[in-house]
DNA sequence: TTGAAAGCGCTAACAT
DNA sequence: ATGTTAGCGCTTTCAA
């Protein structure tokens, strides 16, 4: 029974219609009536006629003349975790139900990328912009001057922006999750921690997850870092992390009590093939992943991770927008959602106390 | 040093520097100056100041006089399963390589949902349009009728359409994946199979699996059904399905020898209720799931699903979606993905046969 | 309180 | 071989 919205029903329409200039039903239909002075019985018949006509204005010929697409662009660097694509799909849902569309690109990290990206949306007017960026496409300059051409544009980055940054932005810090995670395996009495990842960009998370287990007293040894990323490429990020550890611990101890990964999939693994060397966890050796997917609390044994607030973000990223859209003159807006430790079995119960 | 790409370079400040009309610059710009018959060396003139200038036509204005806006739309099931985001990403990734921006919206299998923004699309002048549909969407002619308006529409099903649609359509049957894993239960000596999953949409899918698997001599009980979705929706998927059976289960035994599950999600929290159960994995209950997710072979064990062959369809569909949009007039086309059952330890193995 | 007209950047007849 | 003109549907001065 739904009936095809009749799709040409342009404002001249309405216009004859009602016998008014194009003008004035512009006005009205802007809900500019009220501030020009068009009188109230006009409004309602211009009104009634959009409606009857299922009127819509034309996004393009808005948006060439000046005014607002309804569309927002997010660029992301897609090819991340998993759970990049479900936070775009949230943010993208929450925006069409706000009556906005969303133009979906990936940005790969790539600065010429990213200039190209905004270049094009700006050109296509979009109202607003969302760029999940990193502290390098920021070092040049060109991706800031870009922004602020759009009435609303918000950074989501893993990273503190600079304090005289006019740019809204949304900082997702994971650090205090790796803080955390480092506190606790302290406290439980873990000595000899290892971090799986992929270097660099793990770097400033080794950072904070080794700089606080050796505040509380833990031994960092000097190759406790096991860079996944010196895999050869051509293989899943599962298949290269198995890899990565078969390489450099098949037919030797363990020789670290305490494995932090920075996913869920690595930990997986992690646990996986140290299960089938026969360590236990956590007795042996505690992991701890990174996301906290879904399924974390069904693995064997259910795994300790970090929560994303993903959803949290979203909402924060709409609200964040949208406000901005409504209010384009106010001060730059500033946010911080930091990710969380999530114990679980595979941690090490803080009683249980694994000694060294 | 990437430098800002001039923002406003149009057709008309290019022929003012080539002191030629804008009508000769639009044609050589869109390559239409050798069958009109433009001097090649005026063509040169008009294609070196457009790179000078870094010119790209506005798509809003191209759209807006009957051109082609270089847009795509992407309309999804977005709460659907984890890889729907992933996919959606896949085919924006690919269609921006071709020089396609994507509109991503989602449609919440709801056909009010999906005309408006079929309408929405076709005045954005989208020149592609990618619908994932199912067979309800598709009763009301209405989404037929807009699909049509576009250059080129391409529709993603997991149901064989009508033959005689005349829209081209990606056809994703799942059913091949679960009569071979009927069939490997049966073989493997299974004889009690049950399904869990989210009734009504898992019934064909169901119909496809008990049928095999009665062909094949096993007995079906009648509550062999285990109904995820009778579980109230306030809680995530994995909390329903441990909720279902939780409740079906708890202090009784249970009756089934194979557990097909209709995602990796709901086979993982099955394993690990079972496992908490004190049921062996695959001894006493072989587990399947579905959808082959990245972490299927580290579970414990390593469980048994069916792959989406996601990339192949990502790949089809841009490849479906491209083509049609340089051939408006080819007959339509239709393609069909398979996903295929894939055999791990937690199916149990053929040779091992547990018996009845 | 309402209308006319110019312009956004481009395409596509229709001239020349 | 190249130029003129009239739209596409809307916003925005400026007039009336």
């Amino acid at each position: 029974m739904a009936s095809l919205p009749s799709p040409i029903s342009t404002r001249r329409m309405i216009a004859r219609e009602a016998k008014l200039s194009a003008t004035t039903v512009s006005l009205v239909l802007n809900n500019r009536a009220d501030a020009v002075g068009i009188r109230p019985e006009t409004q309602e018949r211009v009104w009634a006629i959009a409606r009857r006509l299922n009127y819509t204005p034309n996004p393009l010929a808005v948006g060439l003349s000046g005014g607002r697409t309804n569309t927002i662009g997010l660029i992301w660097s897609l090819g991340g975790p998993q759970a990049a694509a479900e936070t775009t799909r949230d943010i993208a849902g929450r925006m069409q139900k706000r009556g906005y569309l969303t133009h979906l690109a990936d940005h790969g990290d790539d600065l010429k990328v990213t200039t190209k990206l905004l270049a094009d949306y700006i050109r296509r007017r979009v109202d607003g912009i969302v760029l999940q960026s990193n502290s390098r496409l920021l070092e040049d300059g060109t991706i800031l001057r870009q922004l602020k051409e759009f009435p609303a544009s918000l950074m989501v980055t893993g990273f503190q922006p600079a304090d005289d940054m006019e740019i809204d932005y949304l900082f997702h810090d994971r650090l205090p999750a790796f803080v955390e995670a480092a506190t606790h395996l302290a406290r439980s009495g873990r000595r000899r921690p290892a971090m799986l990842g992929m270097w660099p960009s793990t770097q400033s998370k080794a950072a904070a997850f080794f700089g606080q287990a050796a505040r509380l007293g833990m031994k960092i040894q000097p190759d406790a870092e096991i860079d996944v990323s010196l895999q050869p490429k051509n293989d899943s990020i599962v298949a290269r992390s198995h890899d990565a550890l078969a390489k450099r611990f098949d037919g030797q101890d363990f020789p670290f009590d305490a494995l932090m990964c920075t996913s869920d999939e690595l930990a997986v693994v992690a646990m996986d093939y140290l299960r089938r060397r026969g360590f236990r966890i956590p007795e042996d050796v505690a992991v701890i992943g990174f996301n906290d997917s879904l399924l974390a609390p069904y693995q064997f044994p259910p795994l300790a991770s970090a929560d994303r607030k993903d959803s949290r973000v979203a909402a924060t990223i709409e609200e964040m927008i949208v406000n901005r859209l409504e209010h384009r003159e106010t001060p730059p807006q500033r946010q911080t959602i930091a990710m969380q430790f999530v114990w679980r079995e595979s941690a090490g119960a803080v009683s249980t106390g694994a000694k060294g």
